[in-house]
RNA sequence: GGUGGAGUGGCCGAGAGGCGAGGCAAGGGAUUGCAAAUCCCUGUACACGGGUUCAAAUCCCGUCUCCACCUCCA
């Protein structure tokens, strides 16, 4: 399997640290508003890469972070009149509850910042001591003068950065692109004791300090969005690195969703939470929608998009409806081997899914000419494989609506739209088409759809 | 100013020297009482200008446009 990591610029072999396992840490959520699209396509995208992972027999270890003390956050505090604390737990449910009805599977672990403050104090405490921190005022700063790769990761050079902006005079770092580790406690604000006295964390330390916890000084890839370049993982590689660690082997970023060719944030005011667009398309159209771009693309966003790209999965999931009615519960097969060789190219999933598209196709037509042997079952289980990979599979369980999708209801109404459907055949026997017609516009203005076909008439109800 | 990315047929979206990915839409056909669903057929597209090559959307040079990061950001 071929992967492109953002530090060399390049497509190269994946070849985990440890044979069968892969250990894997992507950023999550600084969780101080609601997730929109975009929030959620890098959940969905490293969803996609783990269970690729997992499909190809690796053990997987996913860290995914909650970032849960920041300015923003104690910001969102003072207008929300509540404490800090408070909003972070709030937007935390918020974010969980948009992975999980995307279906997103759940890390092995989603570690806290504020849960991890010991392990900050020995990091910093271990930079100091490298001559890669220092103390100044209550603040902990990083050197970055005096980490030789720093910039690396970005294709920066300091002195080319612009300046930053809270470089005024009074600040106590040595260099305007020191970065702050530690920051000390205004009056009012949370605050934890360390060494230097009390304060809070910077951005980034978080990281370097769970990485380190939960997948040791080395581990296989460091994911996030491309905004976390620089300064972010920059700043947070320098930090591991500066302390002895190996770190990242791939580091792995996903590109924007953009509406107008910009990118999908708050400040534009173009942002769509995750809770707006699944009422208009079910989550698994919205999954598939997400998914089904490469990666590294960026994905213009726009409802005429999303409501074709919703129509093109049904067509998907028509033949998997179809093909289950006539097989029942099959066993999985193996995938097609384009399939296998699209996704192992740096998970080229557009490519995976022509594939897709013709076993679908192929399918269809065992389908349509009464062929319910085994290439229909081998078609019918490499769909199901290849949706499964994607976390598209429309009969996991994942995706049962679970309001309106009691047993019962569903037999009751089969019963009664079956009783409607004898009613046409009746009709039609009798070439009394009016009747027929009205039969199935009454069950079409109630969302029911029925299909014929040469031996049968099924139906299907509109969500 | 520095760094990185992009411009592909009506739309979405892969590919990255060689004989038209795929989807949606559109047109035609099959099937149907009519539809729906399904299948088959139909498209010579790669921002622009030069160049290299037997061959360029793909390489080189130049130009234009757009986007992102360098401040919080998935």
């Amino acid at each position: 399997m071929r992967l492109f990591d953002t530090a060399t610029r390049e497509v190269r072999d994946f070849i985990p640290l440890v044979p069968g396992q892969v250990s894997m840490y992507v950023c999550g959520a600084t969780v101080q508003a609601a997730p929109h699209v975009g929030h959620i396509r890098s959940g969905v995208a490293f969803d996609v890469l783990s269970r690729w992972l997992r499909h190809n027999g690796f053990e997987v270890t996913l860290v995914r972070n909650v970032t849960d003390i920041d300015d923003k956050i104690m910001a969102k505090g003072e207008i929300e009149n509540r404490p800090w604390w408070a909003v972070a737990a709030h937007y935390e449910r918020e974010f969980q509850n948009a992975y999980t009805i995307l279906g997103c599977t759940p890390p092995t672990i989603a570690p806290r910042a504020t849960g991890h403050i010991t392990q900050m104090i020995s990091l910093m405490q271990d930079l100091i001591e490298r001559g890669h921190a220092y103390a100044a005022q209550g603040d902990v700063y990083f050197d970055v003068r005096s980490f030789a790769d720093y910039g690396k990761l970005s294709g920066q050079r300091i002195d080319e950065l612009l300046p930053a902006g809270d470089a005024g005079s009074s600040s106590p770092k040595k260099d305007p692109r020191d970065f702050a580790l530690w920051k000390s406690a205004k009056l009012g604000e949370p605050s934890w004791p360390t060494p230097w006295g009390d304060g809070r964390p910077g951005w980034h330390i978080e990281c370097s300090a769970m990485a380190k916890a939960y997948l040791g000084d080395a581990f296989d890839i460091h994911g996030g969005g491309l905004d976390l370049v620089f300064p972010h993982h920059e700043n947070e590689v320098a930090q591991s690195k500066a302390a002895g660690q190996a770190f990242a082997n791939f580091w792995l970023h996903n590109a924007w969703v953009t509406t107008s060719g910009e990118k999908m944030s708050k400040s534009l005011g173009n942002s769509l939470l995750v809770t707006q667009v699944v009422q208009r398309v079910r989550p698994i159209e919205l999954r598939w929608y997400l998914a089904s771009a490469h990666y590294r693309s960026n994905l213009e966003f726009s409802d005429a998009a999303l409501s074709e790209s919703a129509v093109a999965f049904g067509r998907i999931e028509n033949f998997v409806t179809r093909a289950t009615e006539v097989l029942g519960e099959i066993e999985l097969s193996d995938l097609p081997v384009d399939f296998i060789d699209a996704m192992n190219e740096d998970l080229n999933v557009p490519s995976a899914l022509a594939v897709l598209h013709e076993v679908v196709s192929a399918g269809n037509s065992l389908l349509a000419d009464g062929e319910h042997g085994a290439k229909l079952i081998t078609a019918l289980s490499q769909v199901r494989g290849m949706l499964d990979v994607l976390g598209v599979d429309p009969l996991n369980p994942t995706w049962n609506s679970s309001q309106s999708d009691s047993p019962q209801a569903a037999l009751a109404l089969d019963a009664l739209v079956q009783g409607q459907i004898v009613a046409r055949a009746e009709a039609k026997e009798q070439k009394d088409f009016a009747k027929a017609d009205a039969i199935r516009d009454q069950l079409s203005a109630l969302g029911i759809t029925l299909q014929d076909s040469a031996e049968s008439v099924r139906w299907i109800l509109e969500k």
